[in-house]
DNA sequence: TATGAATGAGCATTCATTCAT
DNA sequence: GATGAATGAATGCTCATTCAT
């Protein structure tokens, strides 16, 4: 019984984490369900309402960027390079969840997706203040600028673009956030 | 009679304005009516449909980017400041216009607004390989890849957004558009 | 000025009829407008709502089917033909104008269109009463009976049926009418 | 579940027929929501929208047809006898259900509709050429010419007329239809 | 606990009629 | 008188959420 919950619950977020990815906050929970091979109302059991469903997803995603931030922290990569890899990991996994990119930019400090936000804004402010520290990054910007640099870019385009063309804009933006001056390869 | 319709069309595209730029495409069209202080079938004599109005107003604003790229190519503008220029309104009108940054990323070819959207297409194109061929732009961006890149960061940002932080933005952008090694003041 | 008004006043019901006719009862106000070549405005000026514009317009038309009926019934045609031409005025009407075949079939005793219908409905009844007198028509076959018979089949046709089959069911019914034993052509 | 799913859909089915009939094609989705005691979401959930709704019924009637038409086929009951059956359930039919007689003389041959369009005028056809080869119909009628003949009179009469007035339209026009010179009872 | 049917507020759009110019 | 813009009630349909089975 309660495996069989346990397992609802996977079907349920694994099938929210595609639909959602790919129509964004406004995908219908009736194509969740379907996906998930389960009833609208198994997902009322294990979510009490569609923002809480898309939060627990996006609290998931965040999970990972909060991961790498902390290895990269934790092993002492080169700030720059460990800045530039967390800012790809996000940009990442926005451009696989539109629902992601949507979200998280105009995340709220409230709720318990406010606290990932708020742990996710502590380990970019540190990756960010050791990269200008280190003098490679611009004095200028700060932990909050980031989603709306990163993210953006996946809002701004038609659902199916190349993952190049994303990473091209990436190292865009982490040209523009170098610091004048420092510039090899970032 | 004419002065009337004239005054309550502008009314409309007033209301309109204010009401997609905060809400973006999905704003209703009631709300419009009732900003501009008349009833829905208002706007649907001077617009055949939700569409038709978004459409003006993007066209509109369109309008004002094309002035924008026309004046300084024909003023033979410095290419790299004619090309930030342009990109500083684009932006300025996006984050003016929610709806606005909702769109026009995602405009396709064909229609008025089409019409429009190859219009600035041409107009970015010529902005941007002028910069490039004065070795002030990095020769991997196309015309195609502004939008995504300055647009997306408004429809990232809660509504409300100051100015500055905006422009910084666009600074940040335009500094990781810059041909490396051409580093004097953008 | 009066002269105006008339000619505008014949505009309109001019445009009526076509676009009556060809639409049924649920043309709309506008439409009849843009065929006339006047605003809305004029049609309410002359008539005080849709009802009474199509009223005047099959007023207008039971106008022809009495002039027939009296007609043949002055000129003492004989009976069964008399009627059978009668009959045949009223489909070819009904025929033409699809809102005539709609409305007076369901047409009530009251108001202005009231009167005209009695006024057909008394000629009808004269001219049934004299074909089945003269032994030609079937005994148990009123007046009232009439329009639902005649012109039920332009109600049940898609708008553009040839006159040569409409004729071909006024024949058919016509026959059904006749009194049995009773055959030579009808 | 089931059961009250498919209690619900007969609910629905049911006032969707009173409905219907009463107002025809016209009829508004509220109403039969309303009638059927269900909120108008249920109305959506059992069909796609309302078109599909009354297709449905109309098709559940033509059923009947079908049915009656096979009957007197199969059991080689006399041509005249067989066509009149049928044509008498046909008209039945029409009476009791406006929106029945509005819609089936305009079926065209496309969709679920058509095909049951199709078998039915099969049917007719096959009902027509055997009266026909007995010599006891009019040689000029095809199949598709029973709608409208048939049927119209639904369409001109206000809703609430008598069953035995119809009866008798329905024999008058048979009569219409008989062959001349064949005149034993229809 | 799962199911999936039911609910009903919400929204774009139409069109007869009114009324300011 | 004429114009045509404005009104606003009406209608088909959607979808997050609830709840009977």
């Amino acid at each position: 019984m309660r495996a069989d919950a346990r397992r609802n619950r996977l079907k349920v977020i694994g099938a929210a984490q595609v639909v959602f990815s790919e129509h964004g906050p406004d995908a219908r929970m009736e194509e969740v369900a379907e996906k998930a091979g389960v009833a609208v109302g198994t997902l009322y059991r294990h979510f009490p309402n569609k923002e809480a469903l898309l939060g627990a997803l996006i609290a998931d995603r965040l999970g990972h960027v909060i991961e790498v931030a902390r290895d990269v922290l934790d092993r002492d990569v080169e700030p720059w390079e460990a800045f530039s890899r967390v800012m790809r990991r996000l940009t990442g996994i926005a451009h696989e969840d539109r629902a992601f990119a949507h979200v998280v930019p105009l995340l709220g400090d409230e709720g318990e997706l406010g606290e990932a936000k708020r742990t996710v804004g502590g380990l970019l402010e540190e990756l960010v203040h050791k990269a200008q520290e280190a003098g490679k990054m611009r004095p200028d910007v700060g932990a909050e600028d980031l989603p709306p640099l990163f993210m953006g870019m996946v809002l701004a385009t038609p659902p199916g673009f190349s993952p190049a063309r994303q990473e091209r804009y990436v190292q865009i933006i982490l040209d523009g956030l170098r610091h004048r001056g420092a510039h090899e390869p970032g």
